[in-house]
DNA sequence: CATATTTTTGTAAACGTTGCCAGAACGCAA
DNA sequence: TTGCGTTCTGGCAACGTTTACAAAAATATG
């Protein structure tokens, strides 16, 4: 390995002149400069990040972890969190937990051993570190930014959307198009934001005087796969919903499956809603109607959120709620009620 | 930031023995060791592990770098290697170029600043460092594995498919259950994959004795949109084909989106097949045919070679050829062929 | 040309670890 | 108690940078 003491040596000039005319050229003499960076060329030098970090006292760089990186809902938020980072000037390592606490913990570590400066966390689970100081009601042990979900007494940034509003909204959507019986998918309950969206369907049922029927809250956990089968078992019920509202896409996108497998037509005999408006959700069939979060204002605000923590700007908000919005498209049905109502 | 000279301090013993504790406790005599724990404990010490890199020759990290994270394909590979990779005991940091040179040499940058061991490279863009010693003949200027691509002339390890045996086995099914005009969208060129497959097409074609007419070759860029849009190019078409071999899955579903449009059916007017087995392939509608890329064993393996590679093990191949599979659903017509048979 | 001022350079001390080496403490036998 | 072999421990030099500070060189001023 070629070193700056390599470089020096060969340039004729001590190692602070290296060092100079990698960091501030100007402040070193054009014939000495050239000198030094021709060594370089000569030598393909390139600096020791890992000793450079030891002496600097900031990296630049980020750690965002993700749940499950093959998820499309967070991989969109990771881009565009890539590139405000870029654009900002860190650098960006992603990790991906598996939902296991372990591995969170582990890239936590990485922001507290000094590898990266902070942590933008999408999903549910919090680092041990952080959840053991929230309940002694300590600051937090290390620049942290939530994207996606917030915490009841986690004094935290974060930046979310109105997970209540926003499937009050999907509900009220169905009721508009004529439905009455609907029901629900929710995700895994262990995340609070399943319980927001939960909460925002009631809501809305009980505001239009409906009443949810037993057995049209169904629970499954994000997947397609639970979404197929969360919905055979609503096909089975003696008092079968015409509706559903389904706590992510890729569980609508498993419902619909499940629903024309058994002969029935959408939104003929079952309207549905998803959430989060995912790229194949507009080419499933038939497209689906679902709730737009705005993936890419969220990575980019909590990018800008941890920017602003690291270089100790005041934090304009703590709590960043960003619009979500209502995308029409053929699943619900509101089409055909609006064909039918002329 | 509390050091090991902190802990040395409060437990009245000297840095080595803190470092030996942490490092080899067997080495040292409990009674110490109880001491330098508690201190640990009391004081929260959490070793930095910029300083254990500075000293340490190997830093157990590989860096896992993708054109796109949102791309289902990717992240399905990137989890699997994952997998392994802590298995093995390794960190693994994801990067992302969308396809820029530049971010895929600051990754790569990486690897030769000593932030991480080892690189595995999805996709088809290659380091310019590395270009510059394949053009010199130079062997690889870092610990470096392909998965998904390889190139002439570069003597690099690579895990891969074949593309060209695949495509044609896609081709051919097509051929199989009775189509005869039969088209294909493409990817972008530039990849060497892409090529691959198109020759994969040819070749089926030929020995079929099928001549592809013009314009039944049209390429897209893998999106969903590119393969909408290129589907609706082949639909103008004097000659229609009656079935279009997609080069990837994405396509496929927004071709089969383009077909719907029109108003024709799938399989009966036009089959498809597509390619890579995507999650949601399997949930389209109709579902789709597709060759299954073994995503599992393709990043797996390339998570083996690095660290043979990293631990000067043997390579046992330095091309890995994976085997590619035939995945029947109903978009290419072949239940509906079965059916007029019998 | 001497002196004062400014600019450029080099020396050396960090940064927080690890691990070699020498020496201290211990255990055991005589 | 002494001597000897083991086991533990501490001091200190790395690792490759950056940067404060002092020293040297260049430039300006009279």
């Amino acid at each position: 390995m070629v070193t700056i003491r390599d470089i020096a040596k060969r340039a004729g000039v001590s190692v602070a002149t290296v060092s100079r005319t990698l960091r501030e050229p100007e402040a070193v003499r054009p014939a000495k400069r050239d000198a030094v960076n021709q060594a370089i060329e000569e030598m393909k030098y390139v600096p020791n990040a890992i000793a450079q970090q030891l002496r600097r006292p900031r990296h630049e760089a980020i750690i965002v972890i993700v749940p499950e990186i093959a998820n499309p809902f967070f991989s969109e938020i990771v881009q565009s969190i890539e590139n405000v980072a870029h654009e900002l000037g860190y650098r960006v390592l992603i990790g991906e937990t598996q939902g296991k606490q372990e591995r969170l913990d582990y890239y936590a570590e990485m922001v507290t051993s000094r590898v990266a400066d902070g942590l933008i966390l999408l999903g549910s689970l919090l680092p041990s570190v952080v959840r053991a100081t929230v309940k002694a009601g300590k600051p937090l042990p290390m620049p942290l930014v939530l994207a996606c979900e917030s915490y009841a007494g986690l004094n935290c940034p974060h930046v979310v959307i109105d997970n209540v509003a926003a499937a009050k909204l999907a509900v009220q959507h169905l009721i508009e198009v004529g439905r009455k019986k609907i029901a629900t998918i929710t995700g895994p309950m262990v995340n609070s934001l399943c319980a927001d969206r939960l909460r925002g369907y009631h809501s809305a049922m009980v505001e239009a005087g409906l009443t949810p029927e037993a057995g049209w809250i169904v629970d499954g956990d994000f997947s397609i796969e639970s979404g197929h089968s969360a919905m055979l078992r609503l096909l089975e019920l003696e008092s079968r919903p015409d509706a559903v509202f389904c706590a992510n896409d890729e569980m609508a996108i498993g419902a619909q499956q499940a629903i024309q497998e058994k002969g029935l037509t959408i939104p003929g005999d079952m309207a549905i809603v998803g959430f989060d408006d995912l790229r194949f959700g507009a080419y499933a069939s038939p497209p689906l109607t679902t709730i737009r979060q705005p993936t890419n204002e969220l990575g980019e605000t909590a990018m800008r959120m941890i920017d602003a923590m690291l270089h100790d700007k005041p934090l304009t908000e703590q709590s960043v709620v960003l619009a979500h919005q209502l995308i029409v498209r053929r699943s619900s049905g509101a089409q055909e009620r609006l064909a039918s109502n002329k």
